[in-house]
DNA sequence: GCAATCAATCGCTATTGGAGATTAATTAAT
DNA sequence: ATTAATTAATCTCCAATAGCGATTGATTGC
């Protein structure tokens, strides 16, 4: 068993064709079928079901998929393991909220820039689901999200707490207005935003009845929304500060317990540890201000 | 970077000598000479310090030396789990105490096997210190071993908790005459056992200075001598009841929080779960009293 | 019925992995 | 000092095979 035939297995899974795969892989059509012929034959299992528009992963190929995905990465792995020798170096994929990034990560970043000029940062956004989706399956080496998050594979340690504010039109003076206002709409990223739900449940507790949530892709978009009087949005204090001095926007603060929501940075628990990750992590550590809660 | 090459890799690593290597692999030196080779070109990195008498591992090598270990281990994971529809088969190494052998494990072993027919189950015996090793190398799914354990790459639950008690010849009769014994000797296991650093402290903790520990393979060894007058050692009450009943030695109990010992069953967190390791633990997870700690 | 798309198959070739023999370097023993 | 033994490196040769290109057969959609 050759860890290129499952690579080339996971391509095919991917597209749901050996002609599509082949292309991508920059091979042809006929090498991808025999390389999978001889992995079903190897393995003793059908990994695909051949239709005349193509294949489908059995079962079988399900369950080897995520493992594939993980040999992948331990391959990548052994390879940064060996150059390592403690000099941070290499490339650095991590991931943030849209929020984190605009709030926290500046300075970060341009410290991690220069005192390691040799790694090759780079931050994809995205929100929590995504992000954490993209750790577990090993396509970034971390990622801050919100907390609080349960997962088996990953390992996370708290590096921000955010206070949230609900954000609305500079009309709005008191939280209780809103439930004078019919057909109230919520503003948010997208699906699997973690902040939505937090404000679906706070609105539902003030007895606000929202209506289908909007979505936008950036910040700037949200807050020109709320400040129109589309509708309201949960943000982190620090994000709107300034919006909310420019007058273009009220910000209303929440109770302690719901408002303050952490800001984690996870990883997956077997990965290896590079020596840019290490350093990437003493950088973002929260320094000298309590303890902060590793597990 | 082929997987293969790692193992030759791991092969000359752990002998020292790519000679050794070569015939371990049923191959031959020259083969392992430039697999090595295309390796170290592959990575970029000396693998090895090359010296008259044989090769010692460079840095680098060391590093991805664990990593081989886990890529092997998932490797043979994608075999496992490409077969594995859900009906346990295929064959299954966990380690255990000798001490859990004997006392408990008999009943789940014989139960496994007449449920699960298909499933060859391996099982050896060590310290807890070996086993964890074992486990943590990937060379056994997982084991039977003593509490309190604490390693990032394993997850645990409680299976058993046993009392241990502290056994002696039938000369002594209350605890406190161990004081009075000069050159009073302990018996255990080996190096590693678990129960031997706890023999220590108990004994220190009474005021008893003890001299170097006898080391012996066998329960049965270790109770003969106990009998003989020739040290003391600490077992799980339910171990020693023939040997008591036949009046051969004494078992002093021990006070609650110095006697209770939990037998845990640890695995490896990334490791594949098959359906033969689920139904295994489903068999040994302890059946509806109280509520076991898994984390 | 024709074009398009898919996987399977066949023959060919360049590459490569492994075997075997040899070499060079060093150490240990005589 | 010489010899024997052990080590990794190197070379040649051969067989296996991975990948390419072209073709076939099956199916779908127009």
């Amino acid at each position: 068993m050759d860890v290129s035939d499952l690579v080339i297995f996971e391509a095919v899974s991917r597209h749901g064709s050996m002609n599509r795969a082949a292309s991508e892989l920059n091979t042809v059509q006929s090498n991808v079928t025999a390389r999978i012929r001889a992995l079903e034959e190897d393995l003793g299992v059908n990994l695909f079901q051949r239709h005349p528009r193509g294949v489908s992963t059995t079962p079988s190929g399900q369950r080897i998929l995520p493992l594939v995905a993980r040999l992948t990465k331990l391959l990548a792995d052994v390879r940064i393991a060996a150059r390592d020798d403690g000099a941070p170096h290499g490339s650095l994929h991590v991931g943030s909220l849209e929020t984190t990034t605009a709030l926290r990560l500046s300075p970060l970043l341009t410290q991690f820039a220069k005192t390691y000029p040799d790694v090759r940062l780079i931050v994809s956004t995205g929100t929590t689901r995504k992000l954490l989706d993209d750790v577990i399956n090993c396509r970034i080496e971390g990622a801050f999200v919100a907390g609080p998050v349960t997962h088996p594979d990953l390992c996370q340690e708290t590096v921000f707490t955010e206070e949230l504010v609900l954000v609305t039109s500079r009309q709005i003076r008191r939280m209780d207005e809103l439930k004078d206002i019919a057909d109230l709409k919520t503003i948010v990223f997208q699906a699997g935003c973690s902040y939505r739900q937090r404000l679906d449940s706070l609105l539902t507790g003030m007895g606000v009845i929202t209506a289908r949530p909007l979505e936008f892709g950036s910040l700037e978009a949200i807050i020109s929304c709320v400040s129109a009087g589309i509708g309201v949005t949960l943000l982190p204090k620090g994000i709107v500060g300034p919006a909310w001095q420019d007058g273009r926007i009220a910000v209303h603060e929440l109770p302690q317990d719901e408002g303050q929501v952490e800001t984690l940075f996870v990883r997956r628990r077997d990965a290896f540890v590079s020596s840019a990750v290490t350093a990437f992590l003493q950088l973002a550590r929260p320094r000298a201000s309590g303890a902060p809660h590793a597990s």
